[in-house]
Order: structure tokens, then C-alpha cells, then sequence
DNA sequence: GATGAATGAGACTTCATTCAT
DNA sequence: GATGAATGAAGTCTCATTCAT
């Protein structure tokens, strides 16, 4: 990793968490610069604007997301509900951290980004809209196993499945976070199973 | 009414209408001014600060949305499940119509103040958490006339069901913004069905 | 007059001094503020952006241009020549007072800006062109008359006669500013009056 | 031709085109390497500073200035009104073929730094001074030999003369950048003939 | 000989709030 | 009771230049 290229990361990695613990508008570049201990001209050198941070944010958390959750999850077992369980666990496990560490949820980077700037910023809202739709592929993919196998005994297209297992998991995030209460994402589990319909 | 009450009235209601349609950061106090057509002095006179503003402008949307969408479907009839979709039902026209006229979902005026500013001030947050305590007891006075009337068929703390259903409204109305689609709000009637384990 | 006209009014005559002593570009709004000492916040209730103070001082150096310098001369004589050459030399006079306590011409302060920012700023050009179109018709009304007395032996377009003297006064302008010679201003006299056919 | 020269007289070049097109101080040291196409620490080998850069695109100017427009209207003819009028037609030719490529004619390139930077860069307006020296010669020259040849009629200080050349020339140069008119330009030909006392 | 990285000052502009009338 | 004026901190972003390879 060259000199600049890490420069970069450190700048991307200290926006990601300044505005996953705040919010883009409570974040200045100011603010991010020193915390990174970065001159003002080397961020303007790597990013074009503090939209253009935030989007690629956005990539970086999907990226992480992927690697550390989805994928994690998928790769231990190839039962789906098990799958789905590790996803959630590791996601509650996160927020619990943020909990202890900082006194409260952070909530989920993408739902937090999207109510502060979807209708203001469209380049932010579209990118988040993709974030979503990876995301659902996933759910879409662990509903259509647990149907073949039986195990979800509730009919549906399965993209519309996945939506509304989505619904549960954001309106949990949005809870634990207004509540200060991370265990509120744990009841996604048994809420998604009867949603399934498994036993 | 007096002329004072009168001009309060229309700051708050200004306030309400703007932080809805943008956000909070977003909407200066000039930005609220000149469209209240009121002066800056005279806001200061009646709130004490912009934060002050918004904490009513919260009580002011929640009195709103308990007459018109929840005592509104009580009042039209008695059973429990007609009552919960004339709430969604309600909800989704009030997008519909955002949406019709602003080519975009608003989304939720609780969920969006709470992901921006929930983890920076901490008057907002309490006062969000308490507004949709208030929404739970509505969801969990659904469930127990449609568990007691064996219309609903899942047995649950009566609390717990209630939460879940706030997580499927949230979440859709989280989707609808990020995905400009107002539809999606609808989806939340048949996913609640089979939640309540309704027929 | 109020304070708030009143502090514009110093915002404007600061502006007025400073873009012709130096140059737009070279202005700060900050500048601008400490030697008219006035917050910048106030700077910007008084004027939309740099550019429209830029098009305000514009508008005020024409005016003060025809009070002082044209409707002046007119006043004072009847005969067109006569007229002419008040204006010239009030002209002289300004640029040769620059010069002796600054050290140097400052030159026109329509060209100035021209130069600088014409082919950057449409709407100060589309000023600056409408203030030489005013000058063209003072010039028009020497030529016409001078003609009509026969003391202009020279026939021609009065428009077209009247921007050949508007480029003899500006070139000069231009050289007297180059050359630190506000002497070279008063050539424009005798040319002038080659270019009517003056005896 | 070396790399290294090479190279200069890329950003030389580059310079000379940005500057002329747009002004000194909107076009950044950034700016002129991005479009040269060399490195930032490059441009610092070749030119002290950005006014550097300036000084030595005048020269350049100044050098193609005399070649392309003076000395090739004097090679054509040595009748000096035709020579004349081959420096003029030549000029207009220039700013006409700005204005149909750019929409807009640039003015003199002189000019343009002068009034922009006279007051602020002596250096610039110490060299821009001898620029026009050089020009009042070929113009003095121009006159001497129409004044001995009987073509011009009137009597006048040769330099004084080429002076007032000069004038109308930059002053036509002026309008016709304010005025987005290179027609303008060729006006000044009979208004010159005049001034000299040509039939 | 050339490159990419870094710097710090300063650009224009907006903010929530307070003060004087 | 209400208005317009003023404030100073902070916002995003660009600048000419220098440094370390």
C-alpha cells in the first residue's frame, strides 16, 4: 500500500465511523480532518466533496458488511434459518458493542444516512436503494432454501419474502436506537420465523 | 385566538411541514422565518431555540397523527383488524399523496428526526421514544380485542406484538423513502396479518 | 436614512474604493469587511454574493459618472467642445489625484472590471455594456450638436462617431494606467478633435 | 528540441491560451497542469511562481505578436496604410475566430493582464509598459513614413501620433470584448486614417 | 529529471442566536 | 409586542507553494 492510498483509508475509515456515531451533518470536514490528522487540502486531494466521502462510505460499509456478516453467516452452515440467525446475532452483537462502548446504538449506517439525506442528496439516496436491493438478495436467497427444504411453510414471491424480512430488520435497528436498547434486535429472530412460517 | 397564538401556531406548523420535507439540519431558522413570514426576533420570542422548535414541532405531529390516523380508524368501527388497516391504509395515502406532489416519500416525521438526531440530542430522543410508546399502546390494544376475540391466533406478550408490528411499519416506511415507492406501505398489511396469525 | 442603509451604504462606498484602488479578484468579502468594519454576516444581509456587490458598485460609479463628470460639464456650457473637454478633464483630474497620493492611475473602473471578468461573469458584462452604451449617447449629443453648429466638419453615424470617441478616451485610460501617466489622458483633446474635424 | 524544453513549452503554452481565455487569477497553477498535462513539481522546475509564468507568457506574446501580425504585415507591403490595415485585419481576424469558437472575443491579451494586475504585480505592469513601447515604434514608424510620403497630412510628434493609434486600437479592443462585437475592431481603420489625415 | 503527497492560509458563504430600538 | 441589525463561529472548498522520494 503506497503512502497516498493509505492516507485515503484513513480518512474513509475515520468518516465511516464519525458519521456512523453522528450523522453527515453533525460531521464537519474540519472535524474529520483533524481526527485523522489530515490537512484540509490532502482530504480535498482524495475526495472531491464531503458527498462524495459519504458515497464512498456508503461502499465501504456495504463491503465490510458483506465480508464480515452476510458472507460469515452463509459460509459457517448452509442451513438457512441458521444463516439467518447469524446474521442478526452479528448485527446485534454490533449495536451491543456501540452500547457498551458509547452508552447507545449507532443504529444501521445505511437507514441512518438515508432518513438524514435521502430527499436532499439523490446521488446518496440511489446508492443506498442498491445497498438494499444486495441486501434483499440475500434474504431472497435464504427464504427460496428454507421453501425448497420445507422448512418455511409460507408461500410467497420471494423478493416480496425478502422486503418484509428487511422491514423487520430495519424497524428493529430503528427502535434499538431511539430506545437505547440492542437487545430489541434479537426479536427479529422469532418475528422472522413466523413471518416464514417455520416451526 | 389571540394574534400571538396565531403567530406561534404558524411557525410551528411551518417548522412541522419543513423539517418533514427536508430535515432538520437542512432547514435554517432564516429558511423558517421567511416562509412563516414572520421575523427572526418574533421566533426567538416564542421558541426558545431551534432544538425548542423541533420538540414541538414532535408533540405537535404526534397529536396530529393520533386524532387523524389512530382515533379516526378507532372510531370507524370495532374490529381490531379493520381498525389497524385503516391505519396503514392512512399512512400510505399521506405518502401517496407526498409522493404524488413532491415526487418523493417523506417517510416517517419521527423516524427521520430520530436516525438525524437521536444520538446528538438527547431531548429529541426521549421525546421520539416516548411518541412511539404512545403508537405501541395503540398496535397492543389491536392485538389484544383481535387474540381475545380468537381473530388473531399467535400468543404473545401483548407488548412484545406490538413492537414487532412497529417494526414492519417502520421498516416499510424507511423502504418507501429509500426506494421512492409509496406502495410498499401496503405490504405491511398482509405481513402484519400473518404476524397476529390472522386467517 | 436608517442604521441598515446607512451600513449598507458604507458596505458599497468600501466595495467602490477598494475592487477600483486593486481589482475584484483581489478583494476579499473579508477585506472588504474589516475596512468597513462591519461583520461579514451583515455583509451578507445587505448583499446576495461578491458579484452583487460587484453589480450595486457598478451601478453606483455610473451614477456618480454622470452627476460628476457628465451632467456637470453639460451644465456648465452650451457649446458641445466645451463639454467635452470638462469631461475630459474632470476625468484627468480624478485619475491625476489617484496618482499623486497613490503613486499610480487606477485606471477606469468599468474597463478594469471588463477586463477581469467579462468573459467570466455574464452579468457584470451585460452591466458594464449597458453603462457604455449610456456613455455613447452623451458622446452622441456632443457629435449631433458640434454638427449641427458646423463645428464638426466630419460627417458620420452619430453612434458609430460616438464609440470611435469612447475608444480614444478608454485607450487612454488603459495607457495612463500601464504607463503611471495621467498626462496621457489629456491627449485624448486634441485627438478627439481631429476625429470631429474641429478647426 | 531537449525534453526538458519540451516540457516548458508545453506549460508555456498552456498558460499563454488559459490566460488570455479566461483571466490570471481564475486560472489555477492546478488548473495549468492538469491541462498541460505535467506533474505540479514539474511546473515549479520550469517557473519560479505562477507570476513568473505570467512574465514569460507576455514575452511570449509578445514575440508571436510581433512576428505573426507586425512584421508579416510589414513583409506583405511598404505602403504603411496597407501595412496598417494588414496589423488591423489581422487583429480582427484573431478576435473573430475567438468569437466564432468561443462565443466571445478575449480582448488583447495585454490589455487584459494590465488592467487586471497593473496595480497589484509590478513586474507585470513594468513589462506590459515596454510591450506597448515596442508596439508605439512599429505604429511611429508606420506614420513617419505616411507623413513623409504625403499620404498623411497631419503634422504631429511621431510618437505622440503613434500613441493615439494605440489608444484607438485598445479602446476598440475593449468594446468589442464588452460588447462581444469583433466587428467593432475594424472600425478602427477609418477612424485611424482620420487621425492621420489620410484622403 | 520527475512525481505524488502534503501544507496552511484564506476564499466565499451560512449558521443559530442576541441586541437595541 | 415586534422589528431589523448585528455577531462570531463555523461551514465547504481552493490556493500557491514546498517537500520527500
Amino acid at each position: 500500500m503506497k503512502k497516498g492510498e493509505k492516507t485515503k483509508a484513513i480518512i474513509l475509515e475515520t468518516g465511516r465511523d464519525l458519521f456512523w456515531k453522528f450523522s453527515f451533518k453533525d460531521i464537519s470536514v474540519d472535524h474529520i480532518c483533524e481526527t485523522a490528522e489530515v490537512n484540509k487540502g490532502t482530504f480535498y486531494r482524495y475526495f472531491e466533496s464531503k458527498v462524495d466521502l459519504c458515497l464512498q462510505v456508503i461502499d465501504h460499509n456495504y463491503e465490510m458488511m458483506i465480508k464480515d456478516i452476510f458472507e460469515r453467516s452463509f459460509s459457517e452452515t448452509s442451513d438457512p434459518i441458521t444463516r439467518y440467525e447469524g446474521i442478526i446475532r452479528r448485527i446485534y452483537n454490533l449495536q451491543k458493542g456501540f452500547y457498551d462502548d458509547e452508552g447507545r446504538c449507532r443504529g444501521c449506517p445505511f437507514v441512518n444516512l438515508a432518513m438524514e439525506l435521502a430527499n436532499q442528496e439523490e446521488s446518496i439516496r440511489k446508492k443506498l436503494n442498491k445497498v438494499y436491493e444486495g441486501m434483499i438478495e440475500y434474504f431472497s436467497e435464504i427464504y427460496s432454501q428454507a421453501e425448497k427444504q420445507g422448512i418455511a411453510t409460507i408461500r410467497s414471491d420471494k423478493n416480496e419474502m425478502a422486503r418484509k424480512m428487511l422491514y423487520v430488520l430495519n424497524g428493529s435497528l430503528v427502535s434499538s436506537k431511539i430506545g437505547k436498547r440492542p437487545d430489541l434486535i434479537l426479536e427479529v429472530i422469532p418475528t422472522t420465523r413466523v413471518l416464514l412460517g417455520v416451526a
